[in-house]
DNA sequence: TCAAAAGTGTTCTTATTACACCCATGG
DNA sequence: CCATGGGTGTAATAAGAACACTTTTGA
């Protein structure tokens, strides 16, 4: 093929869509946004693909830059690229969307609080760009990931009560579910480990702690065994 | 933001996995590259994203060129964009998925067939670029979808017997299904449509054919149905 | 009359739902 | 001693899996 170089004026970027979970509320994370358009705008954190970088190193690359944080979990979405998208030319957007725990500490020393904020997905304004589109594309996949993969575990700190595991599932699918019935089928998956810990200073019979056990999900899922929530 | 010319350096292409059904088999449209790079290879039906064509445009106008069909089931799977995936510069690619009727009478006459064949996706070989990972992420979100959405139907004739929609979800999810159940649950849906004909001409007791009635699943679905196999 | 695929029900097992009370703690 | 959320089991219902024989046709 010759080179056509009318096709070589595109651009790409990465659009990430945050998710982290506080107090029963499913939010995402929002940056203000320093350069036109729409400077001063709340959008989603993003950027250029450069052009030595692999594109599924780029959400990374601003993920960590944004939050400090590595070995996040990732998933790519979907591309939006309209014709008219972008003001300052052809520019193309992979969506990913990640998950992250906020009360991890390396993340909250690194975040600046006066260009980022959580908003709570049920308040979400209209965005700048297509974002709004993105957000409600990447929410409506975590709702379809959350049920099918032990990726839930991610929005909660290392150690957590089964309460607050029950109430991130009701926050991503929008509905309650009975606890009961939620105890049963989580702990019969036998992918959760009691570590013998409990709540403290909480005004209340104190819940028990346990861990996600990511080496037994493994091993279960390499014989057969399905998440399913 | 000041346009930083580096960035809008970057090519955007489709390339589109075309999902048939034929005797039993699943199988897969190639076309034969008629330029560089790897002229007169098989690989996947793409082409370049136009200047001024929507992204989602971009893989109807392929397929249209491609078969001469529209109102195709299309559905955009995944981008893959490596630094080095194309010889000619930074492209990045959108893959997407569509299942099409390959006894369409219209889509008989108007394929080449020195240029393009199809291929059990039991029997692929290597493929250029990375279209070997694009036909296999393709094959896993089909695998997905078709349990999940009425889009099986897209791969048949308008009337079909069961026995050929029994054989189409096996070939779909690789494994056997039992002919009673399948039927049970199949039936118990009311979205097919009896529609008093049989098949002619075989050496057996003729099948009774049937229509996805499309307006009756909506209507279903408007009510909370969800479509599972 | 044979070969080939169509068509059809029941039983067993497993998963899902609905539901209410006592417990441990801090204030 | 009160308010708050933690923790637990059973029964009823629904869904899924396993399974074999008769029917209709063309050759």
């Amino acid at each position: 093929m010759k080179v056509l170089p009318k096709y070589f004026t595109a651009a790409i970027t990465v659009d990430n869509v945050i998710f982290g979970f506080d107090q029963g509320d499913l939010k995402v994370l929002l940056v203000k946004r320093l350069e036109e358009p729409h400077l001063g705008e709340w959008g989603l954190p993003g950027d250029f693909v450069q052009p030595q970088e692999n594109l599924t190193d780029a959400p990374v690359r601003v993920l960590s830059e944004l939050t400090g944080l590595s070995e996040v979990y990732l998933e790519q979405v979907s591309s939006f690229g309209d014709v008219d998208r972008h003001p300052s030319g052809r520019v193309i957007t992979i969506a990913y969307y990640s998950l992250i725990n906020l009360t991890n500490t390396r993340f909250r020393r690194h975040i600046k609080q006066d260009v980022t904020k959580w908003v709570n997905i049920r308040d979400l304004r209209p965005l700048p760009f297509d974002h709004t589109q993105i957000v409600l594309t990447c929410i409506e996949r975590l709702k379809l990931h959350v049920r099918r993969k032990p990726i839930g575990f991610e929005l909660l700190p290392p150690k957590f009560t089964l309460s607050e595991l029950q109430s991130l599932y009701e926050a991503v699918l929008n509905r309650d579910l009975d606890k009961r019935n939620f105890r049963k089928k989580i702990m019969g998956m036998k992918i959760l480990v009691d570590v013998a810990e409990y709540q403290e200073g909480v005004a209340h019979r104190p819940a028990k702690l346990y861990q996600f056990d990511k080496e037994k999900y493994e091993e279960f899922q390499s014989e057969g065994f399905v998440f399913e929530i």
